[in-house]
DNA sequence: GTGAAAGCGCTAACAG
DNA sequence: CTGTTAGCGCTTTCAC
């Protein structure tokens, strides 16, 4: 598979390289190359199916029009949602998307920037659950182009897009208390020393304090991201038999509220007669099942637009703006679970 | 943001920029690099912070190691767990993935395709809505590695990986029928001409006609993928205006399903009793729907999984190998809704 | 054990 | 209006 290259071009009309990568590049007028001439290549160039060869023009100009996206999951719902975002706006403005998941793993979630840093991409948006940040680090001293999504690093002035989380669980703690139950659990997604987790924990915790209850450990579950059927099992049924007053569980996490939607009905535990379901993150489905969950929905699109925005403004500037900080407030949607 | 080259490290090292690459290639001991030299080498590309530019290294051995992923749309869940699937599969064999959506355009269809291309993808996975499919027959023909997957195209000798989707439709009517539904009205999604949508009227109209069933044209409905929501209502209205005996709708499609949901949900239609629903694609939410929904399942993690063995294959084979076409037979999952 | 040199395809400065 | 030249960073052949 030989593809045709400028060249092939130029040899074939005996012109010069130069002139057809002018043409092909819309600087022919500017050039004051003759319209016969610019119709003649521009011709050639789809008769011989010619497409230019990225490789070689990044090696040339260092710019790839390409931005990678880092997130735990692809399949997972609100990332899909985001990347779909990314992706239209991306495209829109002449860029186009690597989509990379972690699954959580730190190692990975290096290689990944350091692949794309590889890659000569323009700018990252990235979920990142790193611990020790070295590699995101690394980006913001090269003045890299990127900003952060959904999830807080503890670094200074850098781009990044989250939702207020600790504000939606207090929200939503706060919602089940004044629907009158007293006995709440919270189930956290691992691995639980991302921002996301601590602050819906946070917020648990104020929401209790703030009605003057008692914080109760055993009432705080992690669930391993890689084994929510399993662990959500555990946790369900260490609580039926420590803990059978329990009267609420807000899972903090839309994969944790499917498995726990399944166990329960696996164990006839009626939601919410026998026991209120909170979640976090709106998902379609929320809105049809049996019962309509109620959840602290965050605004996805707002987060892939903003993200998508702040990033292009910065590799505009070349990673010389001011960094910026926004941070979405969620919304509670109140259904039939709760 | 200059970064390090392989002539940095040479440089600072006082040794040739060959060396580095043979030892950072891990050719140092093939070629009798003495241990202390390839230290030395390592050592100072990790403290340099060294990360080889991948265009350069394209436009020399013109590998990439890097697959195309072109589907409908990514925020869909399942383009969104073959995408997962696909991601991890490439990843263990060293492959990165882009995953691009067309959102059913064709032009941009074929603009992801030259850009792949122009990109230097070692090869290419794609669900492909082309009408006229000019530009994947460009692949065929230069023999360059990629297969289809979920929707076929009228060209020989090519790999595609998807669904036996008249057989799933068929199965699917046949078991509206064999509850006893006479009247069954049958959602598609448009663009019409893409072989599974086709194939699944196929199977509707099949079904009936081996029921001794008259097709009635009334019943066949197209809703356009980006008006979803309005189409499906205007189709139900008018069901139940001018067919106010109908018993079951046929949703061939996921995305209509939760359309047909909510539509149904508000003009307070409960389903199956006073509509019987049958969708398609299993989505992990048909679990806990109200209703619980019946559908006909595709092998999604199969799709996956198989089209990345494939492609690698032919990759391996520089395009040269026998083709392969592996059609998976779809389920059927039978739950409350019918 | 190591280095020099060429070249992948493209673009940009400069020359006519 | 068009062409020459150099070089982006890497790998590879060949030479010492």
């Amino acid at each position: 598979l030989k593809k045709t290259s400028i060249k092939d071009i130029a040899n074939s009309l005996n012109v010069s390289p130069t002139l057809v990568s002018l043409v092909l590049n819309g600087k022919g007028d500017d050039n004051g190359i003759s319209q016969i001439t610019q119709a003649k290549v521009i011709e050639k160039a789809k008769e011989l199916n010619y497409s230019p060869n990225q490789a070689a023009r990044t090696l040339r100009i260092g710019k790839t029009e390409t931005i990678g996206l880092i997130v735990s999951d692809i399949a997972n719902p609100f990332y899909a949602q985001i990347a779909g975002r990314v992706e239209r706006k991306a495209s829109k403005a002449g860029y186009n998307l690597i989509v990379c998941s972690t699954y959580e793993d730190t190692i990975k979630e290096n290689d990944l920037i350091r692949m794309l840093i590889s890659r000569n991409v323009d700018g990252m948006i990235i979920s990142s659950s790193a611990v020790n940040c070295s590699e995101i680090f690394k980006l913001k001293k090269a003045k890299f182009p990127f900003v952060l999504i959904d999830r807080k690093l503890p670094i200074q002035d850098i781009n990044i897009v989250a939702s207020d989380n600790k504000s939606g669980s207090y929200m939503a703690v706060n919602h089940l208390l004044e629907k009158g139950y007293r006995s709440i659990a919270i189930f956290l997604i691992t691995p639980t020393h991302i921002s996301s987790v601590t602050e819906r924990k946070e917020g648990y915790i104020q929401a209790l304090e703030d009605a003057d209850m008692n914080i109760d450990d055993q009432l705080i579950f992690e669930i391993r991201f890689d084994h929510i059927m399993e662990d959500s099992e555990t946790a369900i049924k260490s609580i039926l038999s420590k803990n059978p007053g329990l009267e609420a569980v807000f899972s903090s996490n839309n994969s944790i509220t499917t498995a726990c939607l399944k166990i329960f009905s696996g164990l006839k535990i009626k939601v919410p007669n026998d026991m209120a379901l909170f979640s976090f993150d709106d998902v379609d489905w929320f809105e049809f099942s049996e019962p309509k969950i109620s959840t602290v929905a965050q605004s996805v699109d707002e987060i892939g637009d903003q993200a998508v925005d702040i990033l292009l403004e910065d590799i505009k500037s070349n990673g010389e703006m001011e960094k910026k900080q926004v941070f979405l407030m969620p919304k509670l949607i109140i259904r039939e679970s709760t």
